[in-house]
DNA sequence: GCATGTTTGTATGAAAACATTGCAAATATT
DNA sequence: AATATTTGCAATGTTTTCATACAAACATGC
């Protein structure tokens, strides 16, 4: 409705060039005053100030560096303190939920996964049976540990508030997570997003495209989803919906697709999909795909006709996102990563075939983090809400009552 | 690769509070001192000597507001100054050139459009007859006028740097054409952007879809373009290359495309499909499509099956465009723009269909600006660039050897 | 026509933050 | 041990905004 940002007051330069330097130092690691000021631009007396004030709110710790060699006065290496400013991430999976405590500077304090049962709880049940294991990983966090959020992965449709709209695989529909979330966490800040956007955001910062500004992240499961990066960012669209790219209609004498339409990318490149064209039963679920790519290792011809297959359908769909995204890596994560092998080279054919030749310039990989991604990217979510301005996080932190603005 | 924005210096306040003023007198037009106070956020005191600060620098003019019965004094009513301030955009269409001057706030000053001969030129010939219809808009300028730059939408594969990569329907192909005209506009900055992207823009600015943050402009002539707005700002992808929406696959036992691949979306929904299906000869243009509708208006009932025929595929993309992007509002450009009252139902119907429930709420709208979209886009893309620091901008303009920079 | 209330612009002083400058500290080299 | 180099630290100056007080311009009511 409105254009133009918020004007800026002389007291929001201070903020801006904390949350800066906290955000360099996370992203980037560990780095000496003299790589600060380069990266920023800022005098090394404003530097100074910086960092000190930085320390003493408990985000960074200086310390001396090994002589490397180099002549002159050493300058000191600043680092974030991983284990006394951590985010939680949450990933509620179809069959697991998982858990991770991360670090400031984005090393993995602690990670558990616990099966659930396959039959679907309710939404009560879900989030007790998550915050379970949201304790036990707090109760095992340094006594001194602040924790500036919990970040939730679901994979369904996430508005911008943090309301669920649909999440078949969950047995869940039009139902406020955050809210149901932030009333038994009653102490942290609750973020809800789409799980294949924060793999992307994973996957974009400590993954397999880390330091990448333009990514494209496929979530292959039952669903499939994507997750995309443009400009270093999440695109988020309207409601928070983008990346929906399972139902790309790719194939309009297909199969019938869950949502309605007829030939959605998901009915030829969906888990079923894949076990259905290798001859095993399509809810086969985990172990199927293992004999599969038992059977694609061992050189089963049945199975690497239907890996072939496979491999065309997903470079049709990834072929139309390319050319629209132009993105310069494509992250594959979940089901896919675990094909990639043995798919890449009909993948990439498919590709080339159907990718602009301008934009074919691109890295298609298999995902680094795994099914981890999503639960990391979760925490990350957090650290990214919270470096925006590490003063206020800091201060609600310390005191709650002021959470209600 | 590296990550964080630069420091923010003291100094770079004041330049980023004009910045935010002006831009918004240029997005939102004309508004009273207050008004840009409770935008803002900023106190009387400061938006006072900012907006002394703009009119020094010749950006803006305070006129006394008529009286309008509410109590208090008066807040002068900051005017952005058109006629003094404006930039240039060219459109370089398939058979035809046009040149608009845009005023700051967005008014078009003057508009040209020259019919070329259908014989393609070469690309200096080309730069020459766009640079006499530039000289010819700037004669008719003010003796005042400032201008800021020079923007240029193509028809092509345009990368970040302004390098043509491709453009058909030009007969180019890696062209600097940015270089080449600044090589005879040796005064002004020069920008060059894909078509699609500019259209997008302007529309999402002045057009169909202003005020909106998250749109897809649809460019449709004998190739279709997209542009695509995210969050308020075009979205360019790694290269510059975003929003090559005609080449997404719909339809793999489908024809072959002039890009190689087979079931493009343009194989289906560019004019030569559209003329093919009603019964007329592919390459019949303009007058072609023309008669189409007013066959199409008279009720022909072949015409109509072609046209709904044509809906469905233009339904079958969008729909996945929408899934991918959730964006708020589509805007039909070009061809597209003039068929949309014929087609409109089943278009919507189409989508209805393959849109997931929670992203069907948005509109599909056909284009304001018409055939200017692009060329309204390039003057605004200068624009977009000058008012992000407009203080140097003006300075650059004052002394161009600093331009060197 | 005048007093009153309301809203706003202007001017002055204070506070915050960074840049600049000079000097001391810490390293490598000769 | 002396020199060159790079850096941190402290003091001073500049820039910008905020807070406050006061004057100006409008409407209303008597």
């Amino acid at each position: 409705m409105t254009s133009g940002g918020p004007g800026l007051r002389s007291a929001s330069v201070r903020r801006t060039n904390l949350s800066t330097i906290l955000r360099l130092l996370h992203l980037d690691g560990p780095m000496s005053r003299t790589s600060i000021r380069h990266h920023t631009g800022l005098t090394r007396g404003a530097v100074g100030t910086l960092v000190a004030d930085l320390e003493a709110m408990g985000f960074v710790r200086e310390t001396t560096p090994a002589p490397d060699g180099t002549p002159g006065r050493p300058s000191p290496i600043v680092r974030p303190r991983a284990r006394t400013n951590a985010t939680i991430g949450i990933d509620l999976m179809v069959d697991s939920t998982g858990v991770v405590l991360q670090g400031l500077g984005g090393a993995v304090l602690r990670s558990i996964r616990r099966d659930r049962a396959p039959g679907r709880l309710g939404a009560d049940d879900l989030v007790a049976d998550a915050v379970r294991l949201v304790d036990q990983v707090r109760s095992t966090a340094d006594a001194d540990t602040r924790i500036f959020g919990v970040g939730i992965a679901v994979p369904g449709l996430v508005d911008r508030d943090g309301r669920l709209t649909l999440a078949p695989n969950l047995g869940l529909a039009e139902i406020d997570l955050g809210r149901r979330f932030e009333a038994v966490i009653h102490d942290l800040p609750v973020i809800v997003h789409n799980e294949a956007n924060l793999g992307a955001l994973a996957e974009s910062r400590r993954g397999a495209a880390a330091g990448r500004d333009h990514v494209l992240y496929l979530s292959g499961e039952v669903g499939v989803g994507g997750g995309i990066i443009a400009d270093g960012e999440p695109l988020t669209g309207r409601a928070g919906f983008a990346g929906e790219v399972g139902h790309v209609p790719v194939n309009p004498d297909g199969l019938l697709c869950g949502c309605g339409a007829v030939g959605c990318w998901e009915t030829e490149v969906g888990e079923p999909a894949l076990l259905t064209r290798a001859g095993l039963p399509p809810d086969g679920g985990r172990p199927a795909v293992e004999t599969l790519l038992n059977r694609a290792g061992s050189g089963d011809d049945a199975t690497r006709h239907a890996l072939a297959a496979h491999a065309r359908w997903l470079g049709v769909g990834l072929a139309g996102l390319l050319n629209v995204l132009d993105v310069e890596a494509v992250v594959l994560g979940g089901l896919f990563g675990r094909l990639h092998p043995h798919l890449a080279e009909d993948l990439d054919a498919e590709l080339d075939r159907r990718v602009l030749p301008a934009l074919r310039d691109r890295a298609v990989v298999a995902s680094t983090l795994g099914d981890d991604a999503p639960v990391i990217g979760a925490a990350e979510a957090v650290w990214r809400a919270a470096l925006d301005d590490p003063v206020t996080a800091l201060d609600r932190l310390r005191s709650p009552a002021a959470a209600a603005g």
